[in-house]
DNA sequence: GATGAATGAGTATTCATTCAT
DNA sequence: AATGAATGAATACTCATTCAT
């Protein structure tokens, strides 16, 4: 078979195909979001047939899904690295802070995907994200008991609001990552929390 | 001709299908976001045939815009008036959280289509957004300068954390109310932020 | 009443009424031609609302139809003028341009109606043409039958080509006046026939 | 799965699609002109699903244009063929009469296409039938400069007339070529010119 | 596995026409 | 007669998905 033949059945590596559709779909979803690419776009970048891409995903949203998991388990496992269920609790925000900087620069399409507006994300990240929140939260309830944090602190709250800041801010420091040294964004990050210090209430 | 034949010719007010299109767009909108409802469904949610949408509003996207546009206009107000520019720094956080969870408990829906995600308003909100975090990091900027708060917090990174939060935590609360009172999330969000201590670095 | 009011009912008369929408179809038809025009262009060009369009019409066609039968009732009797039937043959053509042009100058949106492409006009104007290029034929044929007119000429033909002729010209005419004095066009138009020589064969 | 389904995936030959949605096209446009036809018509016309109309044209004023240009290049091909540049200006008028009579014998859709009213071919043709009316009108100016047709007789008139004339006997013809013999209307066609006679006055 | 033409349901938008007021 | 909101059929175009080759 000449090698300058355009490739048909079998020719080149079937991994190589599906990882390129994966890429493709990574680039093209963090530059427009989920719905607004469709799978000959996908395939096309890939640089292979319209059909091909059904060869390797059954549609559309298993492709997304299969980014968005290899994103969360990837931004999971990096979490856990940075808080071992053994470490004590003050540790516990810096590194946590530098493994999402850390995330963002090794990967801002991802980024991207899981958090910016509209990219199509919204159900897939929740849960990761929850339970992300929901490890944090548990960190600041026993601060709670313990009274290390002040009763009116309510620990879900706290949970979803550390969230919120969190990848709002990555999401607006990944878009341009000149904006700001790194170690500035995760200094303020770090600082930004109770720091167990009962305030006196704003009125008084 | 029967009596019983769908109406024809001008008999409802318009003013009201404009008002019934509107709240169906709101309805909507705020249950599935922008790209999943159709200007059909707006129609027959509101009562009337198809092209009496375009009666009222030139395209299905105006119709989104008018709807953010009020909400985004009725949450400044709010929250211009929470914070009259002649009050002492350290009484602005408070009564604009009370304001935004107020706005929250007055307009779910509103909350849903602005600041949930895949909810269409990513470019619209993004400005107000912006303004009300720049508005807040202001206010930090000056604490920070005058040294009541620390110099590693960055005012830029400080204002996206705190809108991410507040949204993220409004919308949260606002998918069902129940999950806590109102003072509580109040509570919570008034005391996440910095208090002017100067931590002891992490390690220490 | 006062005379400010928005006049509601019988208000103006519906005669004026009438002959507006006539002056405005008239206007817009010329300018873009009939299926480019809705009625809603055509009842607001004239000032009154989209239905009363229907008070007078029974729809848009009618109101072209309208349109088209007064302009070619109007060239019809002006051409009828110009060549009495009584008239010597020769003394024919030049009349009849004559009035084609004053028609041309007096009506310039008639003439794009009836006959520029894509105006809409195609079936209505057919039968009038036709008859002018069927009267205008007979008196070739005369000729052809007297053999004034060399017998390769076709009546049918030669009644087809005038007309051709008539129609493109004026049209192209009309368009700008200025491109030429009104003589000019007559004076060409006039020439362009047989003139009763027989040619020699082409090769000769 | 029953095997009586209807065809899906790359079943047919593309160009096969793709010439009978050509043909499909100019038979249609032909009949009714581009506006009263729907890319529905024209897809079920060929035989294949709405959709797949768009797999070989961007939309359908594409499908018209690739056929009138197609239709006007022949035109064009075959008159030049007729008049080659450096024959003799008297040559000229017989042969390109015949190119046109025998193009509407072989193509009466595209005449009635390029032609014929409310086509929708009206800004398409404009250029080449100007550049045809130009050339003959060259030959014309020539003459009247040398004084071998009258002075009286304005270049632009003429050609004009020319087209109009051609074109309409052309479109007239081609919609029943059992009226008359072609060499009737080309001999017609070719005497329907100015002798260089330079007739009288009228009134004279 | 790869190909890519074909499919057809889905969607925004237009506009002639109606008729209660 | 005049109004103008309402109607709804019509239509161009998109795109996820299928399947014969």
């Amino acid at each position: 078979m000449s090698s300058s033949e355009k490739p048909r059945g079998g020719t080149r590596s079937p991994t190589l195909t599906r990882a390129r559709l994966l890429e493709s779909g990574q680039a093209l979803f963090a530059e427009k979001g989920l719905h607004k690419i469709t799978t000959h776009d996908i395939a096309a970048h890939a640089g292979v047939a319209a059909g091909t891409f059904y060869n390797h995903f059954p549609d559309k949203s298993a492709l997304f899904r299969e980014i968005t998991n290899e994103a969360l388990s990837e931004l999971t496992r990096r979490l856990d690295e940075a808080s071992p269920s053994g470490a004590a609790r003050r540790d516990t925000v810096r590194p946590q802070a530098e493994a999402l900087i850390s995330f963002a620069e090794d990967h801002r399409e991802w980024i991207r995907i899981l958090f910016s507006r509209e990219s199509g994300a919204a159900a897939v990240e929740a849960d990761v994200l929850l339970e992300l929140a929901n490890r944090i939260a548990e960190t600041r309830r026993q601060s709670i008991a313990t009274g290390e944090m002040p009763a009116e602190i309510d620990a879900d709250v706290l949970a979803q609001a550390l969230v919120g800041m969190w990848t709002r801010v990555v999401t607006w420091w990944a878009e341009d990552p000149n904006r700001l040294p790194r170690d500035r964004v995760i200094g303020t990050l770090t600082r930004i929390q109770l720091q167990g210090s009962h305030p006196r209430p704003e009125g008084a």
